[in-house]
DNA sequence: CTGTTAGCGCCTTCAC
DNA sequence: GTGAAGGCGCTAACAG
């Protein structure tokens, strides 16, 4: 009743022990061949190593692990709020960081944050696993998991700049102030004067730098920066946001959305006001998402590299994890202007 | 130099020994503590527990798989070319997966398909991680992965009911015979008669199924059931085909787009063909995705349960893993119509 | 009901 | 350059 817990139904489990067997050497010679390391004999490297692969060997990551400490898995943590949205932010990262693993050879554990019940299975689960480092995709709900993850004893990036003092966390983020600037001088150039926000949320430091760039930049020309409104992100809040926004300013003839989910909302709110867009007033919005490539009329809209900053983030971590490089990563990526017909 | 990998900063990591110890037991007792294993003094087993609690004890994953054969995880294979698309189909069934695992206590191990460096990357991690289970969200491009799956010799759960003969897969699908006939029934309680469909891929079950509930549901009712043209699954897909099927048969007045994506486009190619939406020609659409309702005008679509079929397939592989109940899960769950402005 | 004792498969000093 | 042997932390017979 010694239950072989057969991977492939038939063909039994190959180890270290079996391959040393049929080469007619020690399980650590096969060892070291398996990890290359490099004072094997290359002769005897070559046949062991044939022979392994014609046996089908593979690694048991679990008595590896048991022996080394690493596991050659990475945790990456995103939002459960996000996820549960009807557009979600986070695929693209998603995408960026899954092609990237396969590049250091990692295995990627996702965990759910954003409730107490997930998080104290997400802290265990961080103790269990016993991961070699972890990700994080920063979103509104999960803001606090830096603080959170502060003495995980591994190491972690996130995507998107934590609040509070960074310097000793790493991360990739994006140009938020840059991207914001970008957006809003497009709208000086489109002609437009009286220019608004629909701010996101302020415990997002993306949030704030799009602010920040989007006030600097008015008050660079000479253009006043208070029409100012804060919503949720959801075509809803982009809705109602504009909505006040227009009670408040009716002269508003320029609005910078800080994501296309909003930028949907505000659209309706425009045309049920009457007011044509880009004729009346001009609009750019955040993300250049497949909503604002449906939305009507499209909308011009700030790139980010999402895709890419997944996989950034991959590979500061890998560095990370090597230890041999800096033992702080930031990186800053650009972001860039997508035009379409509402500017 | 014999570095224990100290899992928390100061704090060692505690072992079971290290309870047993402290405990004044054996390390059998307090692994039976630890497991729940009932033949145990009540007493002893609270007094223990609680020393283990206090000193903060946590399993070892690779010791306790190394022991038994069991990982506790189970791997999760998604579309790479899904992810990439700028609207992604998996976030919705990702995130029913990974509130579901918490209640069975599993890691999730994510995994890419779709090329094929990536698919021997797959099937090595399979290997290697020995994850006790996997699940696949079936899309176009992994549409194989049955067959490659066929002897993985752990439990597969689908999400979608693979093609061919599926009596022996283990699925979770929602019926999209019956989504297409309640938004067929819809167009011609709407009064309309010369119903086209935009189909999908033919490498789907999902999109076969519906075209065969649009197509029986006119014949049913003395409709004609030859409007028919298959495009891409975007936009610019829904867009091409909306223009064909618009030469190809000016007459139409109702038309079932297989997805919102596909959705978005042909609306643009309706407006610009001058027919307006209800009035002229009446649209049903599938998925109830944001692109439904953000598009202009709103579209009824069909509603899927993504999120639940996610939980279900986890809910199914933990069955079909723990070996209790049947060998084969098959499970269908049912689709309703969101109705807006596009009827 | 509890303790003893082998491993699980691999890595890694330590001798040779 | 290669082999022998101990141990990583836990589970699962088997005794007691």
């Amino acid at each position: 009743m010694t239950e072989t817990r057969a991977r492939r139904p038939g063909r039994a489990v190959i180890t270290l022990a079996d391959v040393a067997a049929a080469a007619g050497v020690s399980t650590a010679t096969v060892s070291r061949v398996m990890n290359r390391v490099p004072t094997v004999n290359p002769g005897l490297a070559l046949r062991v190593e044939a022979i392994a692969r014609q046996m089908g060997y593979q690694f048991n990551a679990a008595a590896r692990t048991l022996a080394t400490g690493r596991t050659g898995a990475v945790a990456l943590i995103i939002s459960e709020a996000d996820l549960s949205q009807p557009y979600s932010f986070t695929s693209a990262p998603l995408h960026g960081v899954l092609s990237a693993v396969a590049r250091h050879d990692l295995q990627i554990v996702m965990l759910l944050s954003g409730s107490a019940q997930q998080e104290s299975y997400l802290l265990e689960s961080l103790g269990r696993t016993g991961v070699d480092g972890a990700m994080v995709i920063l979103e509104d709900e999960i803001s606090h998991l830096p603080e959170l993850l502060g003495d995980a004893g591994v190491p972690v990036v996130y995507l998107g700049r934590p609040l509070g003092d960074a310097t000793s966390q790493s991360y990739v983020d994006v140009d938020n102030v840059g991207g914001a600037r970008i957006a809003t001088e497009a709208l000086i150039e489109a002609g437009r004067t009286r220019i608004a926000i629909l701010a996101g949320t302020d415990r997002l430091t993306a949030a704030r730098d799009r602010l920040e760039g989007w006030r600097s930049t008015l008050t660079e020309h000479g253009l006043e920066a208070h029409r100012i409104a804060r919503g949720a992100f959801s075509p809803a809040g982009g809705a109602d946001t504009m909505t006040r926004l227009l009670a408040a300013y009716p002269d508003i003839d320029g609005v910078f959305v800080c994501s296309d989910y909003m930028g949907s909302g505000a659209l309706q709110v425009l045309a049920a006001a009457g007011r044509r867009v880009p004729h009346d007033v001009s609009l750019v919005s955040y993300d250049d998402s497949v909503l604002s490539e449906v939305a009507n009329p499209p909308l011009s809209s700030v790139r980010q590299p999402l895709e890419l900053m997944g996989e950034e983030m991959v590979d500061a971590l890998a560095s990370l994890m090597a230890g041999s490089g800096p033992s702080v990563i930031q990186r800053v990526l650009p972001s860039s202007l997508t035009r379409r017909d509402s500017l």
